[in-house]
DNA sequence: AGCACGCCGACT
DNA sequence: GTCGGCGTGCTC
């Protein structure tokens, strides 16, 4: 028999390939099994006619499914491997579904009928933007346009009016979305327009049913696609589109394990690969996707104003240092009353969980902290059935509150700062000064959403119930507050600190506050009543908090832009963060230090560390990192040997393009 | 990821 | 003596 050699790329193996004898007529793509140690793995066809020679070579088993993946998606995947500097089998783990199916019997449903309601009429800006997208989609030529819309300014309606098209013509569509709660909001937007074509990977999914949906959508089952990052690898036919929602969201980025890669990034590469138009929204893009505009990597399409021309909502600052130490200070006190007696609602925004973020002994100055991570916990106040305690938000090591400073023995232990919960009880006192009617509020007046509470599935959205109501008038809650939400009853936003996120040592801070302050200031004034914002914070005159202020987001732009240059930052540099970790401090900094070195004598790579990570030791594991600075064209893929690197009681992590540096 | 190989502690 | 701990290394 005629012997051919196949290179085959296998699942969770730090390799790209393997290669095989065949005697069967293989072809790139195919689904095969293949004998790996003394197992049979499930493995893709990468090289139908491999010259690749190795001794003790095996053969292939079994030919299971042909062009199980097509040629061009393979293609992406191959990149993903090559440009996160991971391996083609790490790439297939998080690619293809958990368990693959041994021939899967699809049933052929009968296609569902466009069932396509009514639309409204798009503004002027709006039919623009989807004129020239839905013009290059006409001639199936790879673009990509950010879609850049303020905040109310209907972003949504422009991808439904583009699907729309797409469906139509008999295309297919993907839109990639957070990870947040947030997914439900454009999904029932969708659903309302298209009915039963459109399908949701929640995270709330078995593997059983993830993995059905999956052969669902690769059959053609449905047309539109919305979902979490991992969404974007999932074959379609006939994809024309693809949309990123909220693209600068960091959800975006995986970043436990490997491939460490940015969904947004490898949409617009499968864009490339697949002929196909990928539109990117944002009302606060990311500064390198700003620039992509710029330089006309990307299409960059615009929308100024708020439909119906609604007004933005007017920002007002409160110095907090020139208030008297109070967390909510007189000003927001008043605006709050004014807002309850007319009956309208609020939302407070605080980035902090917990009642307060330090426990201190003001005599001896200790703080408490978390055995396992050195860093401060976070004073939890007994409520429902838990008790009081003192949680580490690092490593969510917990443990009792003590009474007496364990340093120094006085009973004088103070709770320093302001978390959430401590928020909620001020919030309820002016609640309860104001002695509303019993008739326009049900009880409880304010909610609180975060983490604790809305731990499980469903619960946030039913807190965004209850406010939907309208029987609860104030919504307090830390970064899920923040995003998409569209409640036209609201007319005050609260931002306690908005300078919570600035203290993070990372050259993104300032960015990423712009980003929160801009998306949480959004939420007010989209009903006929216009909106107010008051933002209290104790730097005024920083720039992301005062263009945020403004509205500015171009002028934000040309700010960080300045300061990216001098400091040769992204979008003017590529960076590549090293993270050491392991049990032992000492061999960790060794560890780091041999990788350093190994790095310096490369050439044309400036090599920043190793450093202590901000979160220096989390769970008794340090971690150091080493910062590698390059030209932005230049070919890393030629640093892939550190993914294979081995090091003593440690793990290097590698993570190309990070959103954090720390 | 698994899974074998390999070299040091406390058990019938 | 050996059962087994999990560190380290390989899989075509």
């Amino acid at each position: 028999m005629f012997k051919m050699k196949v290179d085959v790329a296998i699942p969770n193996t730090k390799l790209d390939f393997f290669t095989y004898n065949t005697g069967i007529d293989l072809q790139v793509g195919d689904l095969v099994l293949v004998p790996l140690r003394n197992k049979l793995k499930y493995g893709v066809v990468l090289k139908a006619n491999s010259q690749r020679d190795i001794t003790g070579m095996k053969d292939v088993k079994e030919l299971i499914e042909s062009k199980f993946i097509p040629t061009n998606i393979l293609r992406l995947y191959e990149w993903m491997a090559d440009y996160y500097l991971s391996s083609l089998g790490e790439v297939l783990r998080l690619a293809l579904p958990s368990k693959i199916l041994k021939k899967y019997e699809y049933t052929q449903r009968p296609s569902i009928p466009p069932r396509i309601t009514e639309s409204p009429l798009p503004t002027y800006p709006q039919s623009n933007a989807i004129k020239r997208i839905l013009t290059a989609v006409k001639h199936d030529s790879f673009e990509t346009f950010l879609l850049y819309g303020i905040t109310g300014s209907g972003k949504t309606e422009v991808y439904l009016k583009c699907v729309e098209d797409v469906i139509e013509k008999g295309g297919r569509a993907l839109a990639l979305v957070p990870e947040i709660s947030m997914t439900p909001l454009l999904f029932k937007k969708f659903q309302e327009r298209f009915d039963k074509q459109v399908v949701t990977i929640h995270s709330s999914l078995t593997d059983k049913e993830r993995r059905k949906l999956w052969y669902a959508i690769k059959e053609g089952e449905y047309r539109v696609i919305i979902g979490p990052r991992s969404t974007v690898f999932i074959p379609v036919p006939g994809l024309k589109l693809i949309i990123v929602d909220e693209e600068h969201d960091h959800s975006y980025k995986e970043h436990e394990r490997m491939p460490r890669y940015n969904a947004r990034d490898v949409a617009v590469m499968r864009g490339k690969f697949e002929n196909c138009v990928v539109i990117l929204g944002s009302a606060t893009p990311q500064i390198e996707s700003y620039h992509n505009a710029g330089i006309g990597k990307y299409q960059l399409l615009t929308l100024k104003e708020r439909i119906d021309r609604k007004p933005m909502p007017e920002i007002e600052m409160v110095d907090l240092k020139k208030e008297s130490k109070k967390f909510i200070s007189p000003q927001l006190e008043t605006k709050i009353e004014e807002v309850l007696n007319k009956n309208e609602q609020t939302i407070i925004f605080l980035n902090r969980r917990g009642f307060a973020p330090n426990l201190i002994c003001p005599h001896c100055g200790f703080i408490a902290k978390c055995p396992y991570c050195h860093l401060p916990v976070v004073y939890h106040r007994a409520e429902r059935k838990e008790t009081a305690l003192l949680s580490c938000h690092t490593c969510n090591y917990k443990s009792r509150v003590m009474s007496i400073c364990p340093k120094c023995r006085r009973r004088t232990l103070l709770y320093r700062g302001a978390g959430t919960q401590r928020i909620e009880d001020m919030l309820n006192r002016i609640v309860e000064r104001l002695r509303l009617h019993p008739e326009q509020i049900s009880e409880p007046v304010v909610l609180r959403l975060d983490r604790d509470t809305a731990k499980r599935r469903g619960e946030a959205e039913k807190i965004f119930e209850m406010f939907e109501d309208g029987g609860a008038k104030v919504l307090l809650g830390t970064q899920l507050v923040t995003k998409g939400l569209d409640f036209p009853e609201v007319t005050l936003v609260g931002i306690v600190n908005a300078d919570v996120i600035l203290n993070l040592p990372d050259f993104r801070s300032s960015e990423r506050t712009f980003q929160i302050l801009t998306q949480v200031a959004g939420r007010a004034g989209r009903g006929a009543k216009p909106g107010k914002v008051l933002m209290q914070t104790y730097h005024p005159e920083q720039y992301s908090i005062l263009y945020s202020q403004l509205q500015d987001y171009p002028q934000f732009y040309a700010r960080e832009m300045k300061l990216r240059k001098d400091l040769q930052f992204p979008p003017f540099s590529k960076l590549i963060l090293l993270r050491v970790k392991g049990e032992n401090e000492a061999i960790v900094w060794n560890e780091a230090k041999k990788i350093f070195d190994i790095v310096k004598k490369r050439r044309n790579i400036r090599v920043f560390g190793p450093n202590r990570s901000f979160y220096y030791k989390v769970r008794k594991i340090y971690r150091v990192f080493i910062l590698l600075k390059t030209a932005k064209d230049f070919q890393h893929r030629r640093l892939k040997f550190l993914n294979s690197l081995r090091l003593k009681n440690c793990t290097l992590d590698i993570d190309v393009d990070p959103l954090e540096v720390f």
